[in-house]
Formats: structure tokens, C-alpha cells, sequence
DNA sequence: GCCATGTCGATTGTCGACAATCTGCATCGT
DNA sequence: ACGATGCAGATTGTCGACAATCGACATGGC
């Protein structure tokens, strides 16, 4: 989203990025697709050798996917792909709760008007492919809704946290598949947020903004627990000690 | 806190951990310290020739320290400890008010009692310290106070959160230095947060957490404002281009 | 004089090799 | 049989050297 913001830096795109960000990006699309999977190992050598460079790049990738806590690191032991327990998604949903009824409250506090008109644009385009049954990027537009609301707070630190955040949303929402009828159902959640930011009702607007990240939330849990009925995680809590 | 909790992994603390996070802690005690300032650079084959280490190392502390937002790297421009702006410190502690109130609140409804009781015992402690002048065992209770009610809360993404924020507050008092008047001003605020815990009025404790959290804001605010007519940052924005 | 270009020193980015540590299994003594 | 000890093998941690990039100054053409 700000990558290629500058003028015209280079003329075919030749990547000047550092190693690191190129390297972390693909893990991160690897992780998120489903292609790398929640407790699966990230061996240096081996993400090195397949692509083509040395370790020290591929271990501050790491580093970075660390901080935004797509994976978990132990010394001398190695990094994995984090596993998502039920009680890290209540976490993930209930600090998203908090963090975005807080954008709202200060975006609404800084100027109300505008931040109705952006989130509406957004939701006219999701209604659009909403009604042309194009999930994906329904999908796409309700990240960019929550995106938009955080970025209209104009609070860094904010932002910043709910970037990585945002990352393990999509981890999770990744990991369920949801139904096309799934997201319908949230998708006509967010107009009635716009119509009370409209309004400048504030409490209104963040109790529809907080039941609505409630109810993905239920949504997702629910599919949790089918899978895991199905797919055993194995942090069951064992008795092997040592 | 939590490094030496493993029965007598090392007779004399030989400090097995990985050089990273031994230089990340003393870059970061020297930041907090003073010892290096806002705006300095950190250059890697300096550190590294002081520690008498390699660069490897020396370049994941500085991440480490990235991530904790203590510092701030530019590719291929270096590292510099991160400079504050006043609207930084609107942020931090606004951040901060959040995630505290939120930790409050999840607190209560899962014990008020035993809430009220870990930090009334703190109190106590911050009481006796105060009593027999010694403001910087004040001072650290009252990071106590805060580090207990975010550990009640049972939250790890929060207090992964909570802990990168705290250590920008601290990068923050540190650089005014309080006097003993305004921290003694901000110790008696905290007694009549734990009464209305042990009450049960969750409202009401949430709005003198706030306010007390506000105070402590507007105190380094205004040190601040003195600060900045001394020492001026150069973060005014100045016409020269690219 | 002014802008584009070339060069230089400093610093970061990347690499390949070596050392330290962990896990699991075999070995040994009792 | 059982637990402690001591190897491998694999993987991460650290190192020193080389390459790429940046900012600033000097140089040259207009």
C-alpha cells in the first residue's frame, strides 16, 4: 500500500527493497495462504537454499514475522509457525474490539463527516461486489473498511499495533475457509456503523462497531471447533515432561 | 523479571542467553538511562567494537529494539534513537489509557477481589517508600502497580502490548525527571482506584484509572514544553527537498 | 551561477564458514 | 531392566569479509 508511492522510482519495478522485507512478505503469503501450516518448522537453511540467499536475510524476515507474531522463535531451537489455540483468537478479537472502538472514538472526535464519507465509499464498492458475488474481494473491501477506520484516528502507535494485529486476523480467518453466506451476513453489518457515525452518535455507533466484530468473531470460533474436532492441534497439554 | 525463574539453570549466572538479547538490554538501559540520546545514531560496527562482538548480533538487538519502537531504522541509513514529538507522548499515553482501562475491566470480571487485593498490597509498598522519601523505589512501584493489573487481565497480546508501551513511557520520563512534589501527587491516586475495584464499581474505577493515567500525561507534558524551548528537535520540518 | 554527473568515505546489507546448543539414540555401568 | 553418560545429526548463533547503497562534496558542461 506504500510501496511504490514515490513518483516513478524505478521504471519496471526492479524490488530495491531490502532482502529481509522481499523474503518476509513471501513467508508471510506462504503462512497466510495455508501453503506453510500452524506449527509447521521454518528451517533457515532450507528457506535460504530455496531462495536463493544466505540465512542472515532469511533470519531477520523471521525476526520481523516474530514481532507481528505470525511465529514463534526459541533459542536454539528453532521458529514455527504460530498455533492458534481458541484462547488466542478471543484474544485477537477482543484486542481488536478495543483497539478499533478507539479509532472510532477518536476519528469521530476529529471530524465525524469525513469519516462517514470514507467508510461509506468503502462500503458502496463491497455492496458492488457483494452483489456480483465476487467473495474475495468483499473480503478484501471489509479489510479496507477497518483499515480506513484505524487510519482516520491519525494515531501511529495505533496503527501500528493494529497492522499486526490485522495479520493474525488474517492468519485466522485463513485457517477457517469461511462460507460465502458467512460473510454476507457480516458484510450488511457495516452501513448501520456508518449511518450512527453519520449521525454523531458516538456510543450507537461503537456498540454496532463492537457487536460487529462479535459476531465474526462467533463466526470464527464456531468454525474452530469444527476443525479442530477434526484436525487435533497438539497443545493439548501432554504429560511428556522434559 | 522472568530470566532467572528456572530452578539453578546456572550456579553463577553465567548468562547463557544469546548475545542479542544481552546487547539488546544494555542498548536499551543505556536509552533509558540518557546515556544515549533522542536523535543519536547507533552504528553497528561501533556497538559491535565496543561490546567486543560481531555486527550479526548487534544488528538483531537494534531490531529487537525496533520493534519495541525505542529506536528507528531507515534501510540503508542506520538506526537512531527515536526522537519525541509531542504528539508521541499524546499517543503513548493515550495507547496507554486504553489498553489499561481495557485490562481493568477484564480484570474485574474475571476477580475483582483478588485485583483489588494484588494491588492494594503494592500500594502499601509505594506507601512505605513514599514515607521514608525514596522516590525511586516510588517510581518503581508505581510500574509495578501497572505491570500487576496488566498481568491480572490474563492477556498476552495485551501484555506483549502493554510491555513495548511501557518501555516508550519510561524512554519518556526519563527524559524529564520528575520532581518528588509531582510523583507524590500521582501516588495518592492510586488507592482510590483500588477501593472502587474492591466495590465493584467497574465505572468508576475506569474513569480514575483514566484520569490518574491523564494526570501523569499532562505532568510530562508540561516538563516537556519546558524541555523543548531548551533543547530543540529537529522535527519542525524544514523546506530542504529530497 | 546552476544543474547534472562522478567520486569518496561511511554505513548498512549480504554472504559463506565456523562455533555453540539442542534433540534423540546408542552405550555403558549397575 | 533402568538411569546416567556420551556421542552423532541437525539447527541455530556468531563471526569476519565483501558488496551495495547512501549522503556529501567536488567536478564539469551549459
Amino acid at each position: 500500500m506504500d510501496a511504490n508511492d514515490r513518483p516513478h522510482a524505478n521504471l519496471a519495478g526492479v524490488d530495491t527493497r531490502p532482502l529481509r522485507q522481499q523474503i518476509a512478505d513471501a513467508l508471510q503469503a506462504a503462512i497466510l495462504s495455508g501453503e506453510i501450516k500452524p506449527g509447521e518448522a521454518l528451517i533457515e537453511t532450507e528457506i535460504a537454499g530455496r531462495l536463493g540467499v544466505s540465512r542472515a536475510p532469511v533470519r531477520e524476515a523471521l525476526q520481523l514475522l516474530a514481532n507481528s507474531g505470525l511465529v514463534e522463535t526459541v533459542p536454539y531451537r528453532g521458529t514455527t509457525v504460530r498455533q492458534l489455540s481458541a484462547d488466542d483468537v478471543e484474544e485477537v478479537y477482543s484486542m481488536r474490539t478495543v483497539l478499533e472502538t478507539f479509532a472510532l472514538r477518536r476519528a469521530m472526535a476529529r471530524d465525524a463527516r469525513a469519516t462517514a464519507r470514507a467508510l461509506r465509499d468503502i462500503c458502496d464498492v463491497m455492496g458492488q461486489h457483494a452483489g456480483s458475488g465476487d467473495w474475495s474481494r468483499v473480503s478484501a473491501e471489509d479489510e479496507r473498511f477497518h483499515r480506513q477506520l484505524i487510519g482516520m484516528a491519525e494515531h501511529r502507535l495505533l496503527g501500528h499495533a493494529w497492522r499486526d494485529l490485522n495479520m493474525r486476523v488474517r492468519q485466522i480467518m485463513a485457517l477457517r475457509n469461511l462460507q460465502n453466506e458467512d460473510t454476507m451476513t457480516i458484510v450488511y453489518n457495516h452501513l448501520p456503523i456508518v449511518d450512527a457515525i453519520e449521525d454523531g452518535d458516538v456510543e450507537t455507533a461503537v456498540q454496532r462497531l463492537a457487536d460487529h466484530i462479535a459476531t465474526a468473531a462467533d463466526l470464527v470460533t464456531e468454525l474452530a471447533e469444527e476443525a479442530v474436532a477434526v484436525a487435533p492441534g497438539d497443545d493439548v497439554g501432554g504429560p511428556p515432561e522434559r
